[in-house]
DNA sequence: CTGTCATTCAATAATTCTATTAAATGACGA
DNA sequence: TCGTCATTTAATAGAATTATTGAATGACAG
């Protein structure tokens, strides 16, 4: 074990990478990060962390190359290094998916009683907006609407729904999508809108991989009027 | 920490997974594994490593999901569970080989150092194999041979290089070829051949690249004669 | 220069991971 | 049934990871 040959040296990395992801609280910090910059606090307040416990996380993930720090006068802004991570998180995601009984699991449990219908796909969404047949909201934060959102969606935070959908037609259908594919707000916004009485699906993906694909983003702020 | 919600206890899957490609020693037999199946006594041997030890590491792979173990009399064979084990890893690794300033320094420090040349890519390969350009070797052990290669390669495994050099054409062409993108010993080969007088250059990838690109793989035994 | 605020660092205790050793299981052949 | 062999399990000590706390750093405003 002391004496290393350079394919050990280059397998000591690749783990350093791996064990970068190895942890449930690092990567919902990925996911924050795959929807634009953020400085440690506001990680810290939407993970609902002490600040030093995710600025140790934080370096950890800079430490593996996974994210880049940039200090912004008193702020430092943290971001991810680039979309490979968010390939390297998907691949990981798939595997999981496919082999871990207890994903299947919760995901029955939770996200399916709460979402029996077949997600959109980008590819159908784009086409049923380009004909005007649905309404697209964006369930996240306005901060990180603010930051890149799909053309045409109007902002729509999860504590809104109820209120929104007052002054929404019924009878137009509604999809919703958030962070990512696993992002539990957008399941929460369907059901909501279901229970009010509006047809509602999901996106099957976030931003970042609608991104990720090279669709177009749109950066202007649009409220949820 | 102990109100999990589904989405964390998502995550906590996730993160096994990720976890289990976060050791060295897990990487590397992740990586034999993708050559075939093969029982704990062999990886141990081939790894030099004790039973025990792998045995364990097997175990935390399965619970992971990324092998799985069939009986068989005596013996208990280990295999990937399926391509996204390899495609995962291959993304870890890419973002090791971006973003790890070490990783640049291993393979300059070592790798480049034996092979300054432009590797040959697999239609680059075809191509040349087509028109009966080259000698095609691989460099592996037998036994991993034996379960599949690339078609018209022959097997000259690294111990038999100088001795088979002998008995060969100098002035033609050879590229050689082995595990993976980073397994030592097509290096090493090429090296070698180098340094015997040959026109030698390595393969970018490995055999689980071949076989997943979806190329023919030739069973038959071909010796090193 | 001083105070404030975001971030990092240092120290700690609790937990988890790892390698090793030795003993237990499970399957085969005599 | 008994012995052998491959594998797994149990037990352990040492190492690494984690969350928390409180103090140190660095940048800005006054």
């Amino acid at each position: 074990m002391s004496i290393r040959n350079p394919k050990q040296a280059l397998y000591e990395q690749f783990a350093i990478v791996a064990k970068a992801f190895g942890h449930p609280l690092r990567l919902e910090i990925i996911e924050h990060l795959a929807q634009g910059a953020r400085s440690v606090e506001a990680l810290a307040a939407k993970l609902g962390q002490p600040t030093a416990n995710i600025s140790q996380h934080l370096q950890a993930l800079r430490r593996a190359g996974l994210v880049m720090a940039e200090r912004e006068g008193k702020f430092v802004y943290y971001s991810l290094a680039d979309d490979s991570v968010l390939s390297a998180f998907a691949s990981v995601r798939g595997v999981a998916e496919r082999h871990l009984a207890e994903v299947d699991r919760i995901v029955r449990g939770y996200f399916d009683a709460r979402d029996r219908m077949r997600p959109v796909g980008r590819d159908e969404l784009q086409s049923l907006m380009r004909d005007g047949l649905v309404t697209l909201i964006d369930v996240r934060p306005p901060d990180e609407f603010a930051l890149g959102h799909v053309p045409g969606a109007i902002n729509v935070p999860l504590g809104e729904i109820n209120s929104w959908s007052e002054s929404a037609d019924t009878s137009r259908e509604v999809v919703a999508y958030c962070r990512g594919p696993w992002c539990v707000m957008s399941f929460e916004a369907v059901a909501a809108l279901r229970s009010l009485g509006h047809s509602a699906r999901r996106l099957e993906d976030g931003m970042p991989e609608w991104k990720a694909a090279g669709l177009p983003v749109e950066m202007a702020a649009r409220s949820c009027g």
